[in-house]
DNA sequence: CTCGCAATTATGCAAGTGTATAATAACTTC
DNA sequence: GAAGTTATTATACACTTGCATAATTGCGAG
């Protein structure tokens, strides 16, 4: 008689596609090292997190080392593909409010996010391949940031210079990182919403737009 | 005939005061976490940096982890002195001037400094003991932060009330900790000066109050 | 149905890990 | 200057690490 479902098979195990693996020890990866950093996270652990045995890894990565790149790229990639999402309609300023707003919310603050982020630091510094994806997010999150500002200054009839502009941005996505930082840091010390209306409040107050998120059920 | 110097003495090694031994293991171990990280900064290598052998580890900390945990607050009561010690004298506008200005500078934004500060967030994230340590710094940081403010408000003829002080505080504390991040992580991608004039400029924005830096020999 | 390929597991290894214990030798004290 | 204390070194051990290689086995092609 066999099982209500297909749970025990007699198979011993399940071949996947390349794609399916991938992901699941990319997303295994990301989990271990947000916990114990990326020495900690072992090929072992990784493995048997991704419900595969540690072979397997070098079958996908040639080493340990290039699947740590796979999935930093993947974390990053996450990250500006959810903000960048947040500020896709509206007139400028809303735009731009919906952004820093996005920015300082779950799930991109989220002490997992910024674990992950402080674990690859010190890869970040001293591999170039590393280095190369870290300033490619950067640079991405900020000149977007800098659109939105610009955007929203011709808006409301002003208009800055081009390096003025890039001033403000790099002070913009500071405040934004800083908070991002203290809030997954500290989890618990923060009120929900708080960071994100201290954001706003500071954006306001730097570029000089008020910038207000309506609450919804007036 | 004897050498010139003490430098080849038949004595095999030296007996140096607990304090020295102590402060010689925790620069060291410094020193290897920020390139290596915490895993990476392994006992042989920390005593080899030390120049002693690894055994005498365990007879100034009885673990690695005691170790790892002097380390940090030494880091961090470092950190905070230096900054602390810039804003002692003038009026309370310059005292905020300087702290700001002190705080974007070196040798506070170093890229060494950034990388200590994220190889110990899983540690500080799991570990109680250096939990304490981290929210205790982050408070005495953010608390100077904040009489700082109040008083160059009180100073320039304004009063808040205390919720809005702390509000204050805590962004520019964000923009401060998110320059200092991005200086420290992206050493080249900004000139000499130019953290501090933003973040002059950021803080001056939010709270209201024009802060200047006297550039010498005007 | 079975054959062959490649996805997956199983096993092994050399180097590195923190820690424990024993042996040595530098300095203090009388 | 001899003896005792203890800072320091030396050695060993059990365990983990990444990686390599061989042995299986699921699954599609013919």
């Amino acid at each position: 008689m066999d099982d209500l479902d297909v749970q025990d098979d007699s198979r011993k195990f399940k071949r996947e596609s390349a794609e399916f693996r991938r992901e699941a020890l990319i997303l295994a990866t990301l989990n271990l090292i947000a916990v114990m950093g990326v020495r900690g996270a072992t090929v072992r652990e990784i493995a048997a997190r991704a419900n595969v045995t540690q072979g397997l890894i070098r079958h996908y990565f040639s080493s340990k080392e290039e699947l740590v790149q796979a999935a930093y790229e993947h974390h990053m990639n996450t990250l500006t593909d959810q903000t960048a999402a947040s500020s896709g309609m509206g007139n400028a300023v809303s735009r731009l409010t919906n952004f820093v707003d996005a920015s300082l919310r779950p799930p991109i603050v989220d002490p997992s996010a910024v674990a992950l982020w402080a674990s690859f630091l010190n890869k970040v510094q001293h591999d170039p391949k590393m280095q190369r994806i870290h300033q490619q997010t950067y640079n991405y999150f900020r000149d977007h940031l800098e659109k939105l500002i610009v955007a929203a200054l011709q808006e409301t009839g002003r208009s800055v210079a081009a390096s003025e502009a890039t001033q403000l941005a790099i002070a913009c996505n500071a405040v934004i990182d800083g908070l991002w930082l203290e809030g997954g840091a500290l989890p618990d010390a923060f009120s929900e919403g708080q960071l994100a209306q201290i954001g706003l409040n500071s954006v306001s107050a730097i570029v000089g737009i008020p910038l207000t998120k309506e609450v919804e059920q007036p």
